[in-house]
RNA sequence: UCCCCGAUAGCUCAAUAGGUAGAGCGAGCGGCUGUUAACCGCUAGGUCGUAGGUUCGAGCCCUACUCGGGGAGCCA
């Protein structure tokens, strides 16, 4: 009977065939233990000599990791195997033996593994990331689907910019020069005068030179449009929409999270209503003495840390010199080391950025947009999700809602994901009064003409409205707890570095 | 565009004040009936990123370049 790992459980006490990979495996003698892995979970296969054929025995034990095979074995309940069930193996075919796989189960750096993506999306940590990258994207369509939203797949050749002077990677389309759309938005705000709700979802690409834990120069992104919205409508779409999505994750993929290392209590704290401040509520909070005693006290924390570290690392040297240690106790301190310097490393660099980012904050500015580290700071102040609203006009786009009330402002929100991860929505209500949209496009120095079709829009029936974009690998990096965006996709695409 | 850090064995990292290059993992061979990144023994494996320079002597100091990492700006 042939069946994956994933399934196993529906089948203890019977015969059952699987077919995957070597993802690990040890041998002692005359027993070994084969961790195949299927592409749906991990089980640990154990082979017993005597029990089948010598030789296929030893060819068996031989098996370099990655190697491709089909198991047949009873299938029993076992908590040491990874998924809770072992196979005792009866007979094997091997498909295709490998040898010298470079991946090892032991630490790798980001270039090795990135030059070796192609194989490492077999390992763990990329498969847990997949499968919830996967569950995110359904949770995705699924809230959109089932709320009254009809999709508009919106184009990806472009002829001008979304916004504002953003760098746009251009082609030749037929002669002319064409761009790669970095938003759906105007398009979509077309759509949604036809079917009222609509979303759109696909890859976006941004020429921008930035080298963080949080770009890609192409990433996926859903934004959803809607006719007839305010801001606190928008802001509870919002809310709702991000915590359905978390539920999902929660509700599909726990041992994944688990897996990851995923912080699976604050995970399960997101829920409506999150944090709501103003910019100019999270400007006096950046310059406040708040900021600068919760940077200090986060630095003393890292100091503190990077002391204890030393120490180890230190009392581990003078062990080692002491002499008189067994070979396995010198082993096991060189492997503590490298883990130990690793982490601190990790705790240098914040270190450093501590004090750059505290002075930012306190330099702050009304009137400048909030940074990637002003960002971090407020989220980092909050245990949930926090949206800022109303931003000064100057830094933001040409479309967005002039406040009525306070024209220095306009009406648009970030929502940053909680502890520290930063931006993972962007959105606004949109201009809606011809008068005022012309006003800015003036403003900014562009072209009516070429926003004539938009422009429409506001002769023909103008009504509230607005939407927001959500960046899917940044979800996913603040779901799983992953540090850095480019582990969130398959084959992420860099500033400068593109590997596969 | 700007700032900071790095490059030593296949991989991850060491090398105390310039003085003959080390460890773990991986690979190969052998041992072990229950292992969980198993364990034990042995073996192989390096023109220290590239090009110059200082020095009796450079992995270590200086200059330039290449590649990589993190961050600022900008953004999802």
């Amino acid at each position: 009977m042939k069946t994956t790992i994933h399934q196993l459980s529906a089948f203890a006490g019977q015969e059952v065939t699987l077919s995957g990979w070597v993802y690990h495996s040890r041998h002692s003698g005359k027993v070994a233990f084969i961790v195949l892995r299927d592409g749906t979970g991990l089980c640990q296969c154990v082979i017993e000599k005597g029990k089948i054929q010598d030789d296929l025995f030893d060819q068996l034990v031989r098996l370099g990791q990655e190697s491709s095979l089909s198991l047949s074995g009873i299938v029993r309940v076992e908590p040491r195997s990874p998924g809770g069930h072992e196979l005792a193996v009866t007979a094997a075919s091997i498909v295709c033996p490998t040898q010298d796989y470079p991946i090892t189960p032991k630490e790798h750096g980001v270039e090795f593994l990135m030059k070796n993506r192609h194989l490492h999306l077999r390992s763990q940590r990329p498969w847990c990331i997949g499968r919830i990258r996967h569950t995110v994207i359904d949770a995705i369509r699924r809230f959109f689907n089932d709320n009254g939203f009809t999709l508009v797949d919106t184009p990806i050749f472009t002829a001008a910019a979304g916004e504002g002077e953003q760098t746009l990677f251009s082609v030749d389309y037929f002669g002319k020069p064409m761009f790669l759309s970095q938003t759906g938005q105007l398009y979509l705000e077309c759509a949604a005068m036809s079917f009222g709700k609509v979303y759109c979802f696909g890859p976006t690409f941004r020429a921008e030179k930035s080298k963080t834990r949080r770009h890609l120069t192409e990433f996926w992104m859903v934004e959803p449009e809607v006719a007839y919205i305010d801001l606190p409508g928008l802001l509870e779409l919002a809310e709702n929409f991000v915590s359905s999505v978390v539920k999902r994750v929660l509700k599909d993929n726990r041992p994944e999270l688990e897996t990851l290392g995923a912080d699976i209590a604050m995970l399960e704290k997101i829920e409506p209503p999150f944090h709501r401040l103003t910019y100019t509520d999270a400007a006096d909070i950046l310059t406040s003495s708040r900021t600068v005693q919760f940077m200090a006290e986060q630095l003393e924390q890292f100091k503190s840390q990077k002391a204890a570290l030393e120490k180890q690392l230190a009392d581990i040297e003078t062990a080692d010199k002491a002499g008189g240690l067994k070979q396995w106790q010198k082993d096991k301190n060189a492997r503590l080391q490298i883990e130990l310097r690793a982490e601190l490393d990790e705790l240098n660099i914040k270190i450093e950025n501590n004090p750059k980012h505290a002075q930012l904050a306190s330099e702050f500015k009304w009137g400048k947009d909030l940074g990637g580290s002003d960002e971090t700071i407020i989220s980092l102040m909050h245990d949930k999700p926090v949206f800022v609203t109303h931003y000064p006009r100057e830094a933001k786009a040409f479309y967005m809602k002039t406040d009525r009330d306070n024209p220095k402002v306009v009406q648009n929100f970030d929502l940053l994901a909680s502890q520290g991860f930063g931006e993972i929505i962007g959105g606004s209500v949109r201009e809606d009064d011809l008068q005022y949209l012309l006003k800015r496009i003036e403003e900014e120095g562009y072209n009516p003409q070429s926003y004539e079709w938009y422009l429409d829009l506001r002769k023909h029936g103008s009504v509230p409205h607005g939407g927001f974009g959500l960046g899917v690998e940044r979800t996913v990096a603040w779901i799983t707890n992953e540090r850095h965006i480019r582990q969130c996709i398959a084959f992420p695409r860099m500033m400068d570095n593109v590997c596969i």
